[in-house]
RNA sequence: UCCUCGGUAGCUCAAUUGGUAGAGCGGGUGGCUGUUAACCACUAGGUUGGGGGUUCAAGUCCCUCCCGGGGAGCCA
C-alpha cells in the first residue's frame, strides 16, 4: 500500500511540525548553491506545495531530476512558509524521482497556446487550464444530481443506441455490424434483416423521446450522459460527442418550465462558487475578465425574457444591419443570438413563443395557433445555452402536426400513444453539458472542457 | 462545405521596400545564503509546413496541397 497524503489535505488540514508523504508532478524547480526549492502538483487542488530541499542532504545529482514534468515522492516536515507566496511549506528529508523526464516533455512551465495542447490531449491535464476545467467538471457534474434530487426528480437512464432519428437534431451516427466491405442488398436497397437489430440503429442525438414516457410515470425524471451528432459543423461550440441534460416534468407548463431553468442555472452558480473558488480566480486572470460578473448576473438577477415576435421586432428596428435579415417564420442567426443576449440584455435571456415554423412537431400549438410554447435561453458568447418546451399533450394537434411536417407515423406510435392513453400537459428541456462548463469557466472552445474531444475529421 | 487569418528553434514570438534567419523561455555547463513561471554567465539547437514557379537573390512574391485558428450555415 502507497503511504501518502495528497497536497490538498496537507495545505488545508496538515498541522505544523508534523511530518508526511507527498507525490506529484514538478510544476518548476530553481536550484540555489544552499537551498532548492520544487514547486508540486498532484491535481488533487489548484495549489503547487512547495517542497524546500537543504542542499547539505541532496546531492546534486538528485536535485537534477527536478525537471517540470517528473513524478516526485517527497517525505518531510510541514513548515510555516517565510515566502509570501504559500502559508505552509514542505522541508525534505528524502527525496525519489519516481518517474524522470527527458528534455523531450514538451510542457513547459511557461503559458502554451490551447491550440498546442490540444494536440496532446494525454498531457494536457498536468497543465492548470485543464487541470482545473476537470475539477470545475466534476463540480459541475455533482451539481447538477444533487439539483434534480432536491427537486424530487428521478435520474433516469435512456438508451444510447436508439432506433430513431429524434425530430430536429442532427446527423445521426449508424451503428451496425454489417461487414461494410460487402454490405448485404435486397431490391437494391440495404438488407438490415440481417444487421444485428435485424433494424437500422443509431447513436442516440437526443434521450428527450424516451424521456417523457418515463416522466409520465415517475413525474419528474432527468437524464444526463453522452449524446452523438454526425454533423460536419466545424465551429467551436460544436462536438460530435458530447454530454446533455434532459429533464422532462409531468404538469409543467412552459412557465414552471422557465422557472426551473432559472432555478438550475443559480445552483449550478452558487455550487461552483462555494466548490471551486481556486479555479474560477484562475479562470477569470487568465480567460474570461467578466466571469464573477457572469456568475453574479445568474445569482442575482432574473434572465431576461422576451417573445420570439417581440425579438424579431426588437432586431428589425434595431437599426443594425444583420447579415441575415431577421424575418418571421424563420429562426435566429446566431448574430442575432449576440445581440439579443449581448447587446440588449446583457445576460442570459429567454425567448418564448416561437414561430411553429421554427420549431419540431411536439411543441404545444399556443391559442393564437401560429406560434409554440417553445423556450430558448440564449446567453452571451456562447449561443444557445438551453432549448425546451411545453409537449404538445393533446393527440389530434399532435398528429396534425406531425403530419404537417412529413413524418414517419410509424416510428412515432409509441410516442402518440403516451397521449392516446392518461396524456397528462407536460415539459422539459435539454442544455448542453460543455456549453454550461464554457460559459462557468471561460473557455471559449468546447474542446477544451471535454478531456478527449471528438470532432468532424479529428479524434483529438 | 464556404469565407477569412495564420504555419519561422522543443514552446511563445521577431525579421524594414525581396538582400548574411534572431530573442525570451525550455535543455546542457558553471555561478549565486530562502526562491516564487528566481537571477547571472557561457553553450547547443533551423531543409522558415510539403511540392512547384518567378528572380542575380525568396521566410518575404505567385501556384498548389497539407495542417491550425476565427467566422458563416446547422445545432446543444
Amino acid at each position: 500500500m502507497i503511504r501518502r497524503e495528497s497536497i490538498r489535505t496537507v495545505l488545508r488540514q496538515g498541522s505544523v511540525g508534523s511530518t508526511t508523504t507527498v507525490y506529484g508532478w514538478v510544476r518548476t524547480a530553481r536550484v540555489s548553491s544552499k537551498v532548492a526549492f520544487a514547486a508540486i502538483n498532484d491535481g488533487s487542488c489548484f495549489q503547487n506545495l512547495q517542497v524546500v530541499f537543504d542542499r547539505d542532504l541532496f546531492a546534486h545529482e538528485q536535485l537534477a531530476g527536478l525537471m517540470t514534468g517528473a513524478c516526485v515522492r517527497a517525505e518531510g516536515t510541514i513548515v510555516e512558509s517565510p515566502g509570501r507566496e504559500q502559508t505552509h511549506e514542505l522541508h525534505a528529508t528524502s527525496l525519489e524521482i519516481v518517474g524522470p523526464v527527458d528534455d523531450a516533455y514538451p510542457l513547459q512551465k511557461k503559458r502554451h497556446s490551447l491550440e498546442f495542447l490540444r494536440t496532446m490531449p494525454h498531457l494536457r491535464p498536468r497543465t492548470n487550464t485543464f487541470a482545473s476545467v476537470f475539477r470545475v467538471r466534476h463540480h459541475l457534474s455533482l451539481a447538477i444530481h444533487r439539483f434534480f434530487d432536491e427537486e424530487g426528480f428521478y435520474y433516469v437512464q435512456p438508451p444510447l443506441i436508439t432506433s430513431s432519428d429524434a425530430e430536429g437534431a442532427g446527423e445521426t451516427f449508424q451503428v451496425t455490424t454489417l461487414p461494410l466491405h460487402d454490405v448485404p442488398m435486397k431490391d437494391g436497397k440495404v438488407d438490415f434483416s440481417q444487421d444485428f437489430f435485424r433494424a437500422p440503429a443509431f447513436m442516440s442525438v437526443s434521450a428527450q423521446l424516451e424521456a417523457e414516457p418515463l416522466a409520465l410515470a415517475l413525474g419528474k425524471v432527468y437524464t444526463f450522459g453522452p449524446t452523438f451528432r454526425a454533423d460536419p459543423s466545424d465551429t467551436r461550440t460544436h462536438c460530435a460527442e458530447f454530454w446533455m441534460i434532459e429533464p422532462e416534468m409531468a404538469f409543467f407548463d412552459l412557465e414552471d418550465n422557465m422557472a426551473l431553468i432559472e432555478r438550475f442555472m443559480r445552483y449550478c452558480a452558487n455550487y461552483l462558487m462555494e466548490h471551486c473558488a481556486d479555479e474560477i480566480d484562475f479562470f477569470e486572470r487568465f480567460y474570461e475578465k467578466e466571469l464573477k460578473e457572469r456568475y453574479r448576473m445568474i445569482q442575482e438577477n432574473e434572465f431576461g425574457r422576451i417573445t420570439y415576435r417581440e425579438a424579431m421586432k426588437l432586431l428589425t428596428e434595431s437599426g443594425r444591419s444583420f447579415d441575415t435579415v431577421p424575418k418571421w417564420g424563420e429562426d435566429f442567426s446566431s448574430e442575432h443570438q449576440r445581440y439579443l443576449a449581448g447587446d440588449v440584455f446583457g445576460k442570459p435571456v429567454f425567448i418564448t413563443d416561437f414561430a411553429a415554423t421554427v420549431k419540431p412537431f411536439y411543441m404545444r400549438l399556443n391559442d393564437d395557433m401560429e406560434t409554440v410554447a417553445g423556450v430558448d435561453l440564449f446567453a452571451p458568447v456562447v449561443g444557445e445555452l438551453v432549448g425546451g418546451s411545453q409537449r404538445e399533450e393533446r393527440l389530434d394537434v399532435l398528429e396534425r402536426r406531425a403530419s404537417e411536417q412529413r413524418l414517419d407515423m410509424e416510428i412515432y406510435g409509441w410516442f402518440m400513444e403516451l397521449r392516446r392513453w392518461g396524456s397528462a400537459p407536460h415539459s422539459g428541456f435539454g442544455l448542453g453539458f460543455e456549453r454550461l462548463l464554457m460559459y462557468l469557466t471561460g473557455m471559449e472552445n468546447i474542446r477544451d472542457v471535454l478531456p478527449f474531444p471528438r470532432t468532424s475529421g479529428r479524434m483529438f
